[in-house]
DNA sequence: CCCATTATTCAACACCTGTTGAAATAGGAG
DNA sequence: CTCCTATTTCAACAGGTGTTGAATAATGGG
């Protein structure tokens, strides 16, 4: 080593960096990794920057997942919301189609997300669960609204308990979403395309049978995702 | 490397600490933590030796892993093969709900074989799944031999896909036993202990009827677990 | 033109991980 | 008793992690 090491620029570069980069590389990182696996050096990679500068715009890895995750919430919870509006008059069938539509759109290419929703987080980091729990709450609840409606309007028997079987009706649209493009193609022959599709169809036909009053009324047909 | 599982011909003295001391202490952890989180470390530390023992009775962290679940997959399976009987000519109602009863049996105190089964491991570590794989296989086809032999006997509508329904099926109790515990209690006030329980029911309740080709034919009684 | 602020980087810390090679310990064989 | 070999530990490596404090460059206002 004859040469001094000289220092590299340590100021700004020419392209800036603002909060929403890092939460788009965070976006990313976290949504391919999950929250434990993604590290912070490769978020900041990904983003062209250091992993110090995370510190400068958020308090913590955490946080920066927090912030990712309040940009992404509000769309699915306003489509949510929506849906469990009691003037909508639709048979619950194609409401309870468009339940799992909504995760298709907002969660299909997310797996952190998707993990978050599943609790996950909540079991391993306790500091998430408080203000994650608050915002998943008016997503099962509009869900379950749906449900209640349905055994109010006769067409949902009224055993079925609301809160369970929105359990059972969205663990299952994630699970579909997760596994089965990898799984079904082999099962059975069907392109990846297909899988997710093909599973939330036949799903949601043997759910809706389950819960139904009248459970030979056929299902109404149910309308592919645009996106 | 060297492992000799029990013929120790004319060996030097009984180990203070056997293979399978480890390999509880290894199950223990892994069943808490989960494969990535668990660490050698601790795994030596619950069985009161060194990290370093470990690598003299196994190769890798991975190996050790293999090892405890090829202790635990035998029982699961023998109990799945013997419900797949095509002699067995009680309601294929009855003998779904003894598909979560085996699961329930085996899996509820181990989060750790409940997510190899459920297939994150086939995802984070692609080391493992060949072998692990071949371990999983048998158990799903024989519940999608109940399946099978339900439609062939008129009580399973024969539309429905006795893969799609073991996925079904199946993914809906790991679900089930992984977060029922923890959610139930908040949802509706009932103690931990019935939680999951509850939850089977109501699970089999809605699935039955999804399944069923006669949804009017009340379910049979449904027994509770024994152990 | 200077100066304070903002944005960015570097280097390091303390800790954790799976893994390994060498050294120590023991118990039985000769 | 001595030696041999199977077991067990120690210490370290190389790499990873989240995080922090200080240093630095660019920017915009006075």
């Amino acid at each position: 080593m004859p040469f001094h090491p000289v220092p590299r620029p340590r100021g700004p570069k020419p392209s800036r960096i603002a909060a929403s980069q890092l939460l788009d590389a965070a976006q990313a990182v976290f949504a391919q990794e999950g929250l434990q696996a993604a590290s912070l050096r490769a978020i900041a990679r990904k983003a062209g920057c250091d992993a110090a500068l995370i510190y400068y715009h958020f308090a913590s890895k955490e946080a920066l997942f927090q912030a990712v995750l309040a940009r992404r919430f509000p769309a699915v919870l306003a489509d949510m919301h929506q849906l469990a509006d009691p003037s909508d008059t639709r048979p619950t069938a194609l409401r309870l189609w468009d339940v799992l539509l909504i995760y298709h759109r907002h969660l299909r290419d997310d797996p952190g997300i998707r993990a978050l929703i599943r609790g996950e987080i909540v079991r391993g980091a306790e500091g998430l669960s408080p203000l994650l729990a608050d915002q998943i709450r008016p997503l099962t609840a509009s869900i379950s609204a749906v449900f209640a409606q349905g055994i109010a309007r006769g067409e949902v028997r009224p055993e079925v308990q609301p809160m369970l079987a929105t359990f059972f009706l969205a663990k299952m649209q994630l699970e579909i979403l997760d596994v089965l493009p990898s799984v079904l193609p082999v099962l059975m022959e069907l392109p990846p395309e297909e899988a997710v599709l093909t599973g939330m169809r036949a799903w949601l036909d043997i759910f809706w049978r389950g819960v139904a009053l009248d459970p030979g009324h056929p299902l109404p047909p149910l309308p592919a995702p645009i996106d």
